[in-house]
RNA sequence: GCCUCGGUAGUGUAGCGGCCUAUCAUACGGGCCUGUCGAGCCCGUGACACGGGUUCAAAUCCCGUCCGAGGCGCCA
C-alpha cells in the first residue's frame, strides 16, 4: 500500500499507511498510543486491545515504523490527526537510552546537541532554520540571476605562499603544500578579467583562526559578487537587494517555519542608510569615545553605533590600513577607501569595495600591506591584459551563516549550521 | 593568544569540607488505569571527568591533565 504523508492525511482517504518516527508512547491497560512524526507532521495511531502484540510494549522512542489502518474522519486526538491501526511493522528501532532525546522538557546543551545532530534536527524548530537558510539563498539567488550574474565555481584549495591575514589552513598537494581558501575573491576577480563581467558564488570558506566566540566559524558558506564596469555605490545597491530579496522569499515560503522559530521578520525597505567611517568616529567622540582611525571598532564600539539604526545599514568609506591590498583608495583622501560594510545593528554582515583595477597601483597596495606582489603573480597577470574598473562584495567573516543567525536573532551561529567546524569541533 | 567560568545518572540540574550509602525534574524498567494527549498515581534502576595532594574526613579545598562554555583579541 502507498505511503501517505502525515499532513496529507484527509477524510478521503480513509485506508492509510502513514510511516515516521516515534515521538511518544502512551500505554495505558488495554489502549496503546503512538505519537508519529513525518516530515510533514504529527498524528496520532490507535492501536486497541487485541491489536496489541507483546513486542509493541518494547517500542523506543524514535523507533521508525509504518502503519496501516483507518483514518478516523473526527480525530479524537488532540494531536488533530489520528489513525486507528490495524498492522503496524517496526522497520528500525531505536536503541535506549537517547542520547539526546529531543523531545524531552528539559533542554539540552549546545554540544551535546551538536554531538547528536541526527536527533537534535529531528525537532521542527532546529529543522526550521536550515529550511529558512534554503530559502534565503535561494532568494538572493534568483535576485543575482536575475541581474545577469552568472553563478560559478572556484578553487577552494589554493597555493597561495602567503599570509596576509587571516590563517590558512594548510594542507598535502601531492608533492606541494596548498591551503585551504578562505575566500574566492582574487578567482571572482580573474573572471572579470576573463569578460564575465557579473559573477556570484556560493561555496565554503575557511579561516584557520583561533576563535571563540558565539559568532565565528572556521568553515561557513561565503556568498560573494563580483561586477565589472561598476563601483562600491553599485555593489551597494546590488547587495541591499539581494538581501531583500533573500528576506522576501523566506517570507513568501517559509512562514510556518518563522512560527515554529518563533520569530516574526520584516522586510526593510530600501536603500539602506549609510553612514560613513568618519561619521562614526564623530558618533563615538560624542559619547566620550574618542576612537583611533587606525582601528577596527570593537563590539562595544559598534553597538553605540548599532543602536542608532533599526536594522540594516552601511558604514562606507572604510580607511586603507584596515582594508585588504584589493580595495580601492578613495581618490580624494586615500587614506580613505572606496569600501563599506552592511550592519544589522552592531553585526557585520558583508564586507565589499570598489577594487584596484590598475596593476601598478595593485602592486603598490601589496608592498604597502607587506606582501610580496610575486607570490600573486597568477592574479596580477589578469590586470595587466585590459582588466575592467569592478566592485564587489562577499562575506569576510561567516557569510550565509551570520545572515541567518542575525534574521532569526539567534544567540549562537553554530545553530544555523548543520555541521558547525569550530575551534575544537571537527566531529561530527 | 589572553581573561573568566564550568565538568554530578541518558538528558538538564541541586549540593560547594562531616547532615551526601548525593537533590529535583525528565527519561528508562515494573505495576495500576479502553482514549490518553506536558497523561496520572505507586515502586524501582541509574551519576560526583581523570590523576595526584591537603585533611581525622573531599562531589566540595589545592595542583596537574583532558573536555567544554562565554568574553576579548585575531578575522587579504
Amino acid at each position: 500500500m502507498e505511503r501517505t504523508f502525515i499532513g496529507d492525511l484527509s477524510i478521503a482517504n480513509s485506508r492509510v499507511r502513514v510511516c515516521g518516527w516515534v515521538q511518544e508512547i502512551r500505554r495505558l491497560k488495554n489502549i496503546l498510543f503512538i505519537i508519529l512524526r513525518d516530515s510533514t507532521g504529527l498524528c496520532q495511531l490507535t492501536i486497541k486491545g487485541d491489536m496489541i502484540e507483546p513486542w509493541m510494549d518494547q517500542i523506543q522512542r524514535e523507533s521508525v515504523l509504518c502503519a496501516e489502518g483507518e483514518n478516523i474522519k473526527d480525530g479524537i486526538s488532540k494531536a488533530g490527526r489520528e489513525v486507528s491501526v490495524t498492522s503496524l511493522e517496526l522497520l528500525n528501532g531505536a536503541r535506549s537510552p537517547l542520547p539526546l532525546a529531543p523531545f524531552d522538557p528539559v533542554k539540552a546543551d549546545i554540544e551535546t546537541r551538536l554531538n547528536n545532530r541526527f536527533l537534535d534536527l529531528r525537532r521542527k524548530d532546529h529543522l526550521a532554520i536550515f529550511r529558512i537558510k534554503s530559502s534565503l539563498l535561494y532568494g538572493i539567488r534568483k535576485f543575482l540571476h536575475s541581474q545577469n550574474f552568472i553563478e560559478v565555481q572556484t578553487p577552494k584549495v589554493v597555493a597561495s605562499a602567503t599570509e596576509g591575514g587571516a590563517d590558512l589552513f594548510a594542507v598535502k598537494y601531492f608533492e606541494s603544500n596548498a591551503y585551504l581558501n578562505q575566500s574566492p575573491q582574487l578567482y571572482k576577480e580573474i573572471l572579470i578579467s576573463a569578460g564575465f563581467e557579473r559573477v556570484f558564488e556560493v561555496g565554503p570558506a575557511f579561516r584557520a583562526e583561533k576563535h571563540n566566540t558565539t559568532r565565528h566559524l572556521n568553515e561557513f558558506t561565503s556568498v560573494d559578487i563580483e561586477m565589472g564596469f561598476s563601483d562600491h555605490n553599485d555593489a551597494m545597491a546590488v547587495l541591499e537587494q539581494a538581501v531583500s530579496a533573500g528576506i522576501a522569499n523566506v517570507l513568501a515560503e517559509r512562514s510556518l517555519d518563522l512560527t515554529a522559530v518563533g520569530k516574526a521578520i520584516s522586510l526593510q525597505k530600501t536603500p539602506f542608510p549609510r553612514i560613513s567611517f568618519s561619521e562614526c568616529c564623530d558618533i563615538l567622540s560624542g559619547q566620550g569615545q574618542d576612537h583611533n582611525v587606525e582601528e577596527d571598532f570593537s563590539p562595544e564600539e559598534l553597538k553605540i553605533i548599532g543602536d542608532r539604526f533599526e536594522g540594516f545599514y552601511f558604514i562606507t568609506g572604510w580607511p586603507s590600513s584596515l582594508r585588504p591590498f584589493y580595495t580601492m583608495p578613495d581618490q580624494k583622501d586615500p587614506q580613505f577607501t572606496n569600501s563599506f560594510d552592511l550592519q544589522y545593528r552592531e553585526k557585520e554582515i558583508t564586507s565589499g569595495a570598489q577594487r584596484v583595477h590598475d596593476p601598478e597601483l595593485l602592486k603598490e597596495r601589496f608592498l604597502a600591506k607587506g606582501l610580496n606582489p610575486e607570490d600573486f603573480d597568477f592574479y596580477i597577470k589578469a590586470f595587466e591584459y585590459g582588466m575592467p574598473p569592478h566592485a564587489g562584495w562577499g562575506h569576510p567573516v561567516i557569510g550565509l551563516e551570520r545572515l541567518t543567525m542575525i534574521l532569526l536573532d539567534l544567540q549562537n551561529i553554530r545553530e544555523t549550521s548543520l555541521f558547525p567546524r569550530d575551534r575544537t569541533r571537527i566531529k561530527p
